[in-house]
DNA sequence: TTGTAAGCGTTATCAA
DNA sequence: TTGATAACGCTTACAA
C-alpha cells in the first residue's frame, strides 16, 4: 500500500480493491506511532493576525500540504515566556520539525534548541552559529535601497524613523541606511532619527518628534509600513502635503501600502516566499525530499508608488 | 499521572519524582492512539492571509491552547474542490473536531458532513437544519445598521455596493439595507445598486458604475470595507471629496478601516470573538468541558468614524 | 489503592 | 514475493 516494498502488480491491485470495498482509511495516528513520524510541522509566529504573518502562513501551508504534511500553529506574542511555552507545546505535540518566527527569545536559547532532537528553521532572524537554519532577509540591503531611492530624488536632509533598536532587523536596516547616506555624501544626523516601535503610533509620534526638533528635512524614511502610515496620518492632520512637501518611504510592502493615500513607495519583503522556503527546508532536511533547492537569504527590492517626489 | 484515578498522595509524589528524574515526557501520539483522541482541531479558512482570517485564527488558537488542544490549519481558497479536499485532509489527520469557514461548498454537503463522525462548527454561515453547529453574525441587522446610520444623517438618495449575490452574507446585508430604507420612507432604487466582489476593485468599479448611471446620490453604502476603500480611492482620483460631497460606510471593521483617510465609519464584525466561540463550542461539545457558555449568533454594531457627514 | 495485561492500528523485521 | 509477529508508548478494564 505504501509502495515501498516490492509487490507484484496483482497483489497491489488486490490490496487496493480491498481498500475500496472496505472503505479502509489508514489511521494517521497509528502510522505516526509505529513510524515515529507525526508528519506535522509546528509553526510559531508572533501574532496570528496582522498582514505579515498571514502571508507567511499562507506560503508555508501551501508547500506543506502539497506533501501531505500538516501545519500546527501557535502564537508567541513577542514575549519570551510565551514563545518558550509555545515551542514546548509544539515539541510536546511531537512535531517532526518547527518553523519559528520568534523575537523575544535569545540567540543562545535558539542555538541550544537547534542542537536538540527536533529540526528547526528560523524565519526573519539570522544567527551566524546556525546560519543554515535561518531564512532571512537582507535587511541591510533593504535599508540601503530605501535611502538610495530617496537620495536619488535629490533629497539631502532626510529623517529616519527606526524600529526598536534591540531588534536585529531594525538595526540592520539602519546600518544600510547609513551606508547609502555615506555613498551620497550626506552626513548622518542623529537628531533626525527617532526610535519607533514598528507600530502606527511610532510613526506619528516619530514625525511629531522630528518636526519639533527644528531640524529641516524634506523626506522621512520609515523602517516599516505601519510607521509610515502613522507618519502620513500625522502629516495630513498637520496639513503637510505628501509627497509635495514631504516624501515618505516605508518597508515591508504589506497590503496596506497600496490602500493608503498616497500609495506608499516601499521596500518589498517577500515573506510569503520565505515561508514557503522554510517549509521546503523542512521537506528537504527532515522529510528527505532531496531534490528541493533551498535559499537562505532573500533580497528586498524597491516598490515605486506615489509617496516620493524629487526635491 | 493523569489525575483521574484515585491515587494516594504518596504514590502521586513518587510518580512525579520519577518523572522528573527520568525527564519523562508523555508521548502525545501514543496517548492519542490508545485513547482515540488526537487533541487536535482542524481549521479550514478561505485564505490564511487577509485581515479577517488572521483575527479569527487568533481567537481560536488562544482558546484552544488554554486547554492543551492544538490547531491544524488548511486553506480552502473559496473553491469547492479545494474546500472539500481540505476537509478530507483534516479528517484524515484524525482531528477531533473541525472549524470551517467555507464558502463554495453547498449547504447539503455540510448538512451531510455534520451527520458524520467528526463534530463540525461552521463560522460565518447559517444553515437552519444545523443551526446549532453555526456561529454566525446577524448580517441583516448589520445591513440595517449601516443604512440607518446614513439615513439618520438626512441622506435620501443612497447607493449600495453589494457583495456577490450568491453569498448568503451579502444577500442578508442587502435585506437589512432595504428594511432600513423602508423604515425611513426612502424607496429602494435598483439602479443605485451594484453587485461587487468584496474586493477593492469591486468598490472602484462600483462607484464608477453608479456615477455613470446618472442617478443622483449623496451616500454610498458598501457591503464590506475593502470595497469601501476601493470606492474611496476612486472618489479621490475623480476629485470627489469624502465625506463632504459623498458619505461612505463600510462593513467588517477590518484593521484597514482605521488606516485609510478619512477613517472609515463601518459596522463591526466581531470575528475574533466568533473564532473564540467556535473553539469553545468544541471544547464544550467534543471535549466535554460542560461549564462553558456558547453563543451562536453575534450582533454587529456601528463604529462611527469620519467618512459620513450629515446631508 | 495498586499491579497487570490486553488492546489501539500501524511499521518493520524475519522467516518462508 | 508473501505471511507472521514483535514492537511503538500509551489507556483502560480488571484483578489483587
Amino acid at each position: 500500500m505504501n509502495k515501498n516494498a516490492k509487490v507484484s502488480e496483482k497483489t497491489l491491485k488486490k490490496v487496493q480493491d480491498a481498500m475500496d470495498q472496505l472503505g479502509y482509511r489508514p489511521n494517521a495516528i497509528a502510522q505516526s506511532l509505529a513510524s515515529n513520524r507525526s508528519n506535522s510541522v509546528g509553526i510559531l509566529v508572533s501574532e496570528l493576525h496582522g498582514p505579515f504573518y498571514g502571508s507567511m502562513l499562507s506560503g508555508i501551508e501551501a508547500e506543506l500540504r502539497g506533501s501531505q504534511k500538516h501545519a500546527i500553529i501557535a502564537a508567541g506574542h513577542s514575549e519570551e515566556e510565551t514563545e518558550k511555552e509555545g515551542i514546548e507545546f509544539l515539541i510536546s505535540r511531537r512535531c517532526d520539525a518547527l518553523i519559528l518566527h520568534v523575537e523575544a527569545v535569545s540567540d543562545e536559547y535558539l542555538v541550544d534548541l537547534v542542537k536538540n532532537e527536533v529540526p528547526i528553521v528560523l524565519i526573519n532572524r539570522f544567527i551566524p552559529a546556525i546560519a543554515d537554519n535561518c531564512i532571512s532577509l537582507n535587511n541591510e540591503l533593504g535599508g540601503y535601497l530605501a535611502a538610495k531611492a530617496i537620495l536619488e530624488q535629490g533629497h539631502k536632509e532626510v529623517a529616519y524613523i527606526s524600529g526598536p533598536n534591540w531588534k536585529m532587523d531594525a538595526s540592520d536596516r539602519l546600518k544600510g541606511h547609513k551606508k547609502a547616506l555615506q555613498e551620497f555624501n550626506v552626513t548622518y544626523n542623529p537628531k533626525l532619527t527617532y526610535e519607533g516601535d514598528y507600530q502606527e503610533v511610532g510613526g506619528s509620534d516619530g514625525l511629531e518628534y522630528l518636526l519639533n526638533s527644528k531640524q529641516p528635512f524634506t523626506a522621512v524614511i520609515c523602517a516599516n509600513d505601519e510607521m509610515a502610515s502613522g507618519a502620513m496620518t500625522f502629516a495630513r492632520e498637520h496639513r503637510i502635503s505628501i509627497p509635495k512637501e514631504l516624501s515618505i518611504i516605508g518597508f515591508d510592502n504589506i497590503i496596506l501600502a497600496q490602500y493608503i493615500y498616497p500609495k506608499l513607495t516601499t521596500i518589498d519583503y517577500p515573506i510569503k516566499q520565505m515561508g514557503q522556503m522554510a517549509a521546503r527546508w523542512i521537506l528537504k532536511n527532515t522529510f528527505k525530499q532531496t531534490d528541493l533547492e533551498v535559499k537562505n537569504v532573500f533580497e528586498p527590492k524597491l516598490i515605486t508608488r506615489d509617496s516620493i517626489l524629487a526635491h
